[in-house]
DNA sequence: AGTACTGACTTTTTT
DNA sequence: AGTCAGTACT
């Protein structure tokens, strides 16, 4: 998308109103492919450039870093248009290059630096950097700023550890990724150890509050927080000081959140408090020189486990409104004109969302012309699948040379579903993964972040336990267990008895000498974290701690590559530092456990996207393949006896289907193999009956032989529309097109009734097009 | 005391 | 692909 700097003439009425929204409470409720990006970015823009906001008065709350990194570049490029325009009385692209990355320079500086966008989570981790020292919990914990952001692995561990070496329970029965997660849903209710215990009635739940309560304990002994702090700690913060949270409400004049209906009751909390200072009665609260603007969809809220919850949109007129008779209008503002997809995928779409319940009512309506036929493949198993996937995506760059690998995206609900993707594609396509297993989920890099952690944050156990041994240096676990049970009995952290050399010096002379080693190194680097550069740094400690030459002395290919993912870090970190003109360790560190892969995609790249359909929620591509739409995967069993998990599947659904805008493509299999399992007989997803089967083509009915059905291979008479209908069509037919004029079939997909050609037109690209309803006729047969 | 190897197990979705 | 428990070897 471009960003003009006469944005305001390229939005429709809706959408503008929305922009030019001052202050008070709006809701802007915008379905898929509503422009929805598009109204929150000139808004941005618009409060700054014709309200005279200052940016640093702004806080917009985004999805993924990625949706706030584009968003910021596309305001940046609006100011520096305004910057070229006030400067040169020239457009932008009119003046040389050195002059425009100058002003670009300029307009990043002034407007984008100061204004907060992100996501919940990278915002309220930066504003606990300034404050989280003025925080104690109900048990008197507190954290020092250079906290550590631990990730959903690293949290598992540490209530693993809990479970198995402090209380010493059977790891089967007290499984520590449940427990982690009933921790995690109690924090995203902003329930503590003692909220949470006082609701269980039985000894379960009692021990799971004891463990919840041991957990935070030990988070504040390691000096760390996990996601769900990010979030609890400062709404606990703002809560208890009314000083702090009054610094920031009246920092933040102006506040934006996207993905409103992913929203869960803590950010609720938090958006609530920072837009009305606590004040709990409506007729306290002004809107004089504020707004809080919420962008979302109900039909598009797939993120209940992790407790969001789509009611916090359908409650906001009532919130944050001022109650008046016209509420409607004043308060909120309908995007409903779809400018993505073809007609037929939107009613496809529209016609499966409609079968849910709770929702409020709300049509896409369709701006574009309806495009090639939805087509639903039945596979014998998931190679034949992939196998399809690869077969159409080929087919149709063949058809359409315009059309690059960037142009397809496969979508799936699980992350074990890209094996068989992978294996299809490989030899032949450009493909990326996005998400499953991640680049910062590697070993190595795990390994590398935690010595870089255990440099900025000593406090931190966790992290330096992991390093301790590794690579091994002679301190084994006998060693580590001693040494673990003296900080514990001296009640200090691990990382003083290490360097602590009474301590050491009762361990046996070999491994003494082994950790004074190890302690020295760190002590070294630890000393450089505010002298040099994080890449410095990452490269000294990689060095010296000897990670690099156990790579290398191994020198098998696996350590080749782990070495490359390295020196990928050490890019990462170069990167960042240009990026945001910072080169100190500690603020990569802050950043590198909240970064997403997703944040790494980027657009008009030269590769087919494979991704889970949760990770393909904000995105769009001219052609989308939904595969595994089987019972039981998707939707998923674990919904299928929950009606209203059964309608979060359904959106999902939805989700997937808007993301096309030219062609959609459905596959399920008749038997599916997960994880080395026989293979399951599978039944074709509800989903697929739900959509209404006039949109659908498919080869679940096996077809006859082509011949057979061109006994009526005679154009059908007297319709306009209808000229070119049912015949034997081939590659290289040629055809003239009533608006397109001379045209060449480059593709033909499926047989008789339910053809689908593609056609190239000289100069206008390649069309999809049904032959039954193109306006157009044959003129020529092929030569063969 | 430390290391090296094997086999079992893991996956619903994510910041 | 990684982690972890178990086991045998130095």
């Amino acid at each position: 998308m471009k960003a003009p700097a006469d944005y305001l003439s390229h939005l429709n009425p809706a959408q503008r109103s929305a922009v030019e929204h001052f202050c008070g409470p709006l809701l802007v409720v915008a379905g898929a492919g509503s422009g929805k990006t598009r109204t929150l970015t000139y808004r941005v823009a618009h409060l700054i450039r014709n309200h005279s906001v200052d940016p640093e008065n702004i806080l917009a709350v985004t999805f993924t870093n990625k949706a706030a990194r584009e968003m910021q570049e596309r305001i940046q490029l609006i100011f520096a248009q305004q910057l070229a325009e006030q400067t040169y009385s020239h457009p932008l692209e009119s003046l040389p290059l050195q002059e425009q990355t100058a002003l670009r320079s300029r307009a990043y500086k002034r407007y984008i630096k100061p204004l907060w966008m992100g996501t919940f989570h990278s915002l309220f981790a930066r504003l606990l950097r300034f404050d989280i020292d003025k925080y104690r919990d109900e048990k008197e914990r507190k954290w020092e700023r250079n906290f550590t952001i631990y990730d959903e692995s690293d949290a598992q561990s540490l209530v693993k550890n809990i479970v198995t070496r402090q209380f010493d329970l059977d790891e089967k029965k007290f499984d520590p990724r449940s427990i982690r997660y009933a921790i995690g849903n109690a924090k995203n209710l902003g329930h503590s150890p003692q909220d949470f215990a006082r609701e269980q009635q039985n000894y379960r739940g009692r021990v799971i509050g004891e463990i919840y309560d041991a957990y935070q304990t030990r988070l504040a002994e390691n000096n760390a927080l996990d996601f769900d702090d990010l979030l609890l700690v400062p709404a606990r913060l703002f809560e208890q000081n009314e000083s702090i949270l009054g610094y920031w409400h009246d920092r933040f004049r102006h506040v934006l959140v996207d993905e409103y209906q992913d929203t869960n009751r803590i950010q609720y909390r938090l958006i609530r408090l920072l837009s009305t200072n606590g004040e709990p009665h409506r007729d306290r609260w002004s809107w004089q020189q504020r707004s809080i603007f919420v962008v979302g969809d109900a039909d598009q809220s797939i993120y209940s486990f992790r407790m969001a919850d789509f009611k916090i949109l359908l409650e906001f007129q009532e919130d944050f409104g001022d109650g008046l008779p016209d509420d409607d209008t004043r308060t909120m503002v309908k995007l409903e004109e779809n400018y993505r997809s073809r007609s037929n995928i939107l009613e496809a779409a529209n016609a499966l969302i409609e079968l849910n319940t709770e929702r409020i009512d709300k049509v896409l309506r369709p701006t574009r012309g309806c495009g090639a036929t939805i087509y639903c493949y039945k596979a014998d198993n998931e190679l034949v699948e992939a196998q399809f996937v690869r077969d159409r995506i080929l087919d149709l760059r063949r058809a359409d040379p315009e059309l690059d690998w960037g142009s397809f995206a496969i979508l799936y609900r699980t992350n074990a579903q890209s094996r068989a993707l992978e294996d299809a594609l490989r030899s032949e396509i450009p493909y990326i993964i996005v998400g499953g297993l991640k680049f910062y989920d590697r070993k190595e890099v795990k390994d590398a972040l935690a010595y870089l952690r255990a440099l900025v944050n000593p406090a931190d156990t966790v992290s330096l336990l992991r390093i301790i041994n590794t690579p091994r240096r002679g301190i084994g676990q006998a060693t580590v267990d001693r040494l673990v049970a003296a900080a514990r009995e001296l009640g200090m952290p691990l990382w003083h008895v290490l360097q602590d050399e009474t301590s050491v010096k009762t361990l046996a002379g070999r491994s003494a000498k082994a950790v004074q080693r190890f302690a020295l190194t760190l002590q070294t680097w630890q000393s450089q974290v505010t002298e040099r550069s994080a890449a410095e740094i990452l490269d000294g400690i990689l060095s010296d701690s000897g990670y690099y030459s156990d790579l290398q002395n191994q020198g098998t290919d696996e350590a080749t590559s782990r070495l490359e993912n390295l020196k990928e870090l050490a890019n990462a970190v170069i990167q960042f530092a240009e990026e945001n003109e910072d080169l100190s360790l500690e603020g990569f560190l802050a950043n590198a456990s909240l970064a997403s892969d997703l944040d790494n995609l980027e657009e008009g790249q030269q590769a087919v996207s494979a991704m889970t359909l949760h990770s393909a929620k904000g995105l769009e591509f001219p052609v989308v393949f939904l595969v595994g739409l089987e019972q039981g995967l998707f939707p998923h069993n674990r919904a299928i006896d929950d009606p209203a998990a059964l309608e979060e599947e359904r959106r999902l659904c939805y989700v997937g289907i808007t993301r096309a805008r030219e062609q959609l493509f459905l596959s399920f299999t008749r038997e599916r193999r997960l994880w080395g399992m026989a293979r399951e007989p599978a039944l074709q997803s509800q989903f697929l009956q739900e959509l209404p089967s006039e949109l659908l083509e498919s080869n679940i009915v096996p077809q006859r032989l082509p011949r057979k059905s061109v006994e009526r291979d005679r154009p059908t008479v007297g319709t306009v529309s209808a000229t070119a209908a049912i015949q034997n069509w081939q590659i290289g037919d040629r055809v003239i097109h009533q608006t397109l004029g001379p045209g060449e079939v480059t593709l033909v997909m499926g047989e008789g009734a339910k053809t689908t050609l593609g056609i190239k037109f000289p100069g206008l690209g390649t069309k999809i097009f049904d032959p039954k309803f193109a306006p157009m006729r044959r003129v020529e047969a092929s030569a063969n």
